[in-house]
DNA sequence: AGATGTCTGTTGCCGTTGCAACATGGATGC
DNA sequence: GCATCCATGTTGCAACGGCAACAGACATCT
């Protein structure tokens, strides 16, 4: 199958990112990857199993998701074009811990690892490039995860709210911001209940904290928030 | 510096396991690492910087500790010789989150990482073993955050004292097992009090779900303990 | 407009758990 | 033996936050 017309695509993931046609010509020859697609609602990755191809969507889109002990699903994180999932997982002898299902009928690109980690005997620069890119990639993923233990070891509600909209803002560059999240999803990433959430937010205000209406938020005592953090 | 002294410490490393001495000569030449000697007390990594180098212990003992926002620090790791560090962190352009303190008067080992990342034109077939090796050891490391998560994330503390019993008896491939962690340390691991964890272990006795004495745990019921998660 | 659904805020209830204080028991040293 | 120290267990109290139920705001559809 030609690739060509998904170099735009395979030029946003953060394993290909910007590299140029002929170079992504060399590396989809090294690489023979093989394309797949997948209709709405089928697996592409089973929890509980091995896997040593990574992923990249090519079409539409897929979600991640982990079950719950209690046998429920929780969404981990959704990927359109560009997305890259398994990549992680495919370097380790781990088997995975989420599922990852079609969110819609969707095409993906699989990567074999033993091809990415083994760069052929021609030493493509493209290629150590790429390496260092998936290095990246899985540190960055470690990160985010750190800074979500950062969080969830605070024993206060009132801590982890003030950490994440500390860590917002910086984000941001700036004291007022908005975010996509919905209440409900930030309380599921603050670990909290969502009607808790509402309410802390509620005193924090009257703490003159700061001001929130639905996804904006403008820190007006920095100090104060950071006081809280503890 | 002659470096032979300390293969066998070497190949205890996730890195460089199980490798030939000759192996280790062609990687020494490569890597042209640097060694320093540090006095207990010393700074081997601050953390809020980056770090372009990987740390081997090759004598003595080091511990990782993170700053809380309160001026405390918590200690996340010892380490003593064959102990990599600053892994994950080299190949990344985060800050560190970690500091590495000197926890006796030793000797470290610094592998720069861009010489790791890539290949010398020579391509030896070692080099690939390795940057395999990098790959897993982030891989896992990974995967050891994202079970505490899993952890963190139950509401109860009864979920997340059963979750980590079937983990460890998993682990230890049967339903006695000893652990060297105190009651504290453990507390700290789940994010709870220790008199708190005392209390729940107790009443999980009184239910019949296991026996503890100190370190070591029975588990009598399993399936009432799966129950128990969540 | 009216109906419907979703997101958000508010409040009462009460269980879980943090915190502090104290008891016990094993280990080590003198 | 006796003193000291540390790890662990126990318990009372207070409160943080989960849960459930409801109300209001807003978007979408017909």
């Amino acid at each position: 199958m030609d690739l060509k017309p998904y170099y735009a695509v395979l030029r946003q993931t953060s394993l290909l990112r910007g590299m140029r046609d002929d170079e992504l010509d060399t590396m989809m020859q090294c690489f023979a990857p093989r394309v797949r697609r997948y209709q709405k609602g089928e697996i592409l990755l089973l929890a509980g199993f091995e896997n040593r191809e990574m992923g990249i969507v090519l079409e539409g889109e897929i979600s991640a998701f982990k079950n719950t002990p209690d046998g429920g699903n929780v969404v981990i994180t959704h990927m359109g074009p560009g997305g890259l999932f398994g990549d992680v997982l495919s370097g380790s002898s781990e088997r995975s811990p989420v599922s990852v299902m079609a969110q819609t009928d969707c095409l993906a690109l699989w990567l074999p690892y033993q091809k990415i980690i083994r760069p052929c005997a021609k030493l493509h620069a493209t290629h150590l490039q790429l390496l260092q890119n998936l290095v990246l990639t899985i540190s960055n993923k470690y990160f985010a995860l750190d800074r979500r233990v950062e969080l969830l070891i605070c024993k206060s509600l009132r801590a982890r709210i003030a950490i994440w909209l500390l860590d917002q803002a910086e984000h941001a560059k700036s004291d007022t911001f908005a975010v996509s999240l919905t209440r409900a999803g930030l309380a599921e990433y603050l670990n909290c209940d969502r009607s808790a959430l509402s309410r802390e937010l509620s005193r924090m205000q009257k703490d003159g904290l700061l001001e929130t209406y639905r996804g904006s938020f403008k820190l007006l005592d920095k100090d104060g928030l950071r006081a809280q953090c503890q």
